[in-house]
DNA sequence: ACTGAAAGGGCTCGCGC
DNA sequence: GCGCGAGCCCTTTCAGT
């Protein structure tokens, strides 16, 4: 098997609102800001920007991630130059009484391979939903076969992503907690 | 230094329109599946997953790196248990003759610490903005000092992301490419 | 392109502080 | 909670096919 502590996390999404918030300090955090940079870095790498020894930072990894701060980490890859090169948004309005069952649709489009993220929102839209695709015709099929036609949607707007991207190193977002 | 073959990846973003677009098998489709859930898996396990020796596997990722396929690996933070829980969209209509600095906006606005990403997009707005926040009162402040009192913005919705995520497994997104 | 072996080094864990 | 050290095992390279 694999000896990376990552893979022993407990997957488990169970925690009461009452709990108590896993305090962090600043080591930690660098810790979290470095592996939201390069999750690939090794331990010795991490030991040596945070200015502790590896068995100290490999404690502190092990318990960023039995607490679940550490949820993870994801390959970034470039769907660009694999054919996936047209991205879009869907903003999406429910029937009116369909709305109690958004958590249901959520979890339904998720499972969709085109879609990349959906979420359940306040506003003009009920869900915002990011799909890539290859083309035009392949992003109207999507729309139209996935979305248009189910029953609980009541009206779609479909925006192309012409650039931007996502903000991957937490450094200074990990500065604005408490 | 580190050794891992990651981080030895040119990140050069410049490659033409008409380059050929970088050829990749079914085993490579794994690959980049594999670490798109868990980018933290060993080389070792990775090469059993996939049915071929550690070399070949090294091999592969350190090409799939090279041609910048694999463009990263990034650690997946639960900033909801940090104290950053209130997530929300921005919907940004850009005054008129602001268009033509859309990429400057984009830009810059990734450099703010509570934005996790930015897109130009087409449609009734000009760009979606995704930030966290701590509270209302830490999502006003920024809305207010960031957003609204910028020249170049015509008008902002605002919309509390409620539920729902993002798919980091791209297993089934690599079945759509040609 | 893939394999296997060998060298080198990081990971891991028990122990003392 | 931290650092040290020893053994284990993974990573990395390269010659051979």
């Amino acid at each position: 098997m694999d000896h990376n502590i990552w893979d022993k996390h407990d997957q488990s999404k169970g925690f009461r609102q009452d709990e108590q918030m896993s305090a962090i300090d600043r080591t930690d955090r660098r810790i979290l800001a470095l592996l939201s940079k390069n999750a690939r870095m090794s331990n010795k790498e991490l030991a040596g920007e945070v200015g502790l020894s590896p068995s100290s930072v490999h404690e502190r990894t092990r318990r960023l991630t039995d607490t679940g701060l550490l949820a993870g980490a994801h390959a970034q890859v470039d769907l660009d130059r694999l054919g996936l090169s047209l991205r879009a948004l869907l903003f999406v309005q429910m029937s009116e009484h369909e709305k109690t069952n958004l958590d249901r649709f959520i979890r339904e489009t998720l499972r969709i391979p085109e879609v990349r993220a959906a979420w359940m929102i306040s506003g003009r839209f009920d869900s915002l939903v990011e799909i890539v695709t290859r083309d035009t015709t392949h992003l109207h099929r999507v729309v139209v076969e996935q979305f248009s036609s189910r029953e609980e949607i009541h009206r779609i707007e479909t925006s192309i992503v012409f650039d931007g991207d996502r903000q991957y190193d937490l450094s200074s977002t990990l500065d604005l907690i408490p």
